[in-house]
DNA sequence: AACAAGTCAAGAGCAGTGCTCTCTCAAACA
DNA sequence: TGTTTGAGAGAGCACTGCTCTTGACTTGTT
């Protein structure tokens, strides 16, 4: 969407040197995120660390908002080739096999990543809204997941065991299609979206605590709920 | 746990009059909340909106963390309160009913109080540790769906389907029946959870902004999905 | 009735925050 | 060789959580 191509090559020496320390900003304003948390990320303490005073850092990020959407596009593309990359380590046709390296690798990175985690999947920042930059990055983890659901299609994996949508959801989801140029009957993607919601909805809970005190063998039990969440998507 | 009934009742005019204090504070507290969030949650704004300085305040909330868990609680019993509500309106007998009025109040009470739900069930605060006097509450909502689980086996409308349940995981989940005093199989509870990650991940994802620009019609989308999720843990 | 103990509001103050404004100086461009 | 542009510095405003001290008031006891 952005004209980051074009927009984003250093060409002259002053760009060069803006781009390094923004990102040297970005990248100690990450390290605090991991280490203290998103309410304690503060644009003093980021740019004492950097070495400059306070009011200078506003030439980079006019606002500690704009550093935070930052971080989140940063959070969504890693969590997003993360996901791409455990998805693409197993055999195409594999199709469950695929479903459980995805629900590993969003866990996976979840748990080694949880300040950003909680960034993007927890409660909203109060008084932020996400600007439209975080959309594309955001849908990049969800596009691996249509097309698990695509690819079950074609090898025959998934059938569409049809099932009644009402006419509004079924435009919502078949909408969908168009954002992944796929072709994904709208009872599919009904699975296909709860056992999203299933598996975000479990590491938020395990992740926020909910657990705490209930289950202890939590991988095992992450693996078990998910083989039921693929073994209901795939067989309806 | 705490000797709630014995220190709470206000003997003298002075005990009175400081009860009567917290009380105004923490409803003050709860306002903020609602209007703007955890993070702007202010002990000085709060102070200043019960008329008195911010230092005073310090006699009734020994920290800003300390005011958050009091609304914590409030929260955890607020929507226990709304989902048992919920639940005592169908017949007892009527599984399904009551499943569908369960999700209904906690995704109602969700919207309606948005922010108290980000509360505990969005990103812990950051700093903030729940400590041990929010567990109570928070098993309240929890046991109305056991106790749902329970009423649907003893009427026969949920059936042990059995398949087997690793043995740490089994042991977690019948030891979830200790604090309930229920009886319920390992593979049943499993199915309940399951429901139960599968609802709170809907709300959140809803509430967080993740279904922006692609659900529109949410309510019947989440009517549709907990429906099919009811199915799944009903009939296995 | 007098006193000691306990409680509370208030004020000043510390260290931290986001953010704005003005200033200076050096690098880049013409 | 000027002239423009942008980066950093510093002061300052209004706010935050929290602490410490002081003076007034309320209790229960002697």
């Amino acid at each position: 969407m952005t004209t980051l191509s074009a927009a984003s090559i250093p060409r002259t020496a002053r760009e060069q040197a803006r781009a390094d320390v923004l990102a040297e900003l970005k990248s100690i304003g990450r390290r605090h995120l991991a280490e203290s948390g998103s309410a304690a990320l503060s644009l003093r303490a980021v740019a004492r660390e950097a070495g400059m005073v306070s009011s200078a850092i506003y030439r980079y990020f006019p606002s500690r908002d704009e550093l935070l959407t930052a971080l989140i596009v940063d959070a969504y593309n890693a969590l997003g080739a993360e996901v791409e990359r455990a998805d693409a380590g197993r055999r195409r046709s594999d199709i469950a096999g695929r479903w459980m390296a995805l629900c590993r690798g969003v866990r996976g990175w979840a748990i080694a990543n949880s300040h950003e985690y909680a960034l993007i999947f927890g409660s909203p920042v109060p008084g932020y809204h996400a600007p439209q930059d975080t959309v594309d990055p955001a849908s990049r983890t969800t596009l691996t997941l249509v097309s698990l659901l695509h690819h079950g299609m074609e090898c025959g994996a998934i059938t569409n065991t049809g099932g009644a949508v009402p006419a509004p959801v079924r435009k919502d989801l078949i909408g969908l299609n168009s954002l992944s140029g796929m072709d994904i009957p709208a009872a599919v993607m009904l699975r296909g979206l709860a056992a999203w919601t299933q598996l975000f909805g479990h590491v938020s809970f395990e992740l926020f605590g909910q657990f705490t005190n209930l289950i202890h063998d939590r991988d095992t039990f992450f693996a078990v709920q998910m083989k039921l969440v693929g073994q209901q998507v795939i067989n309806g």
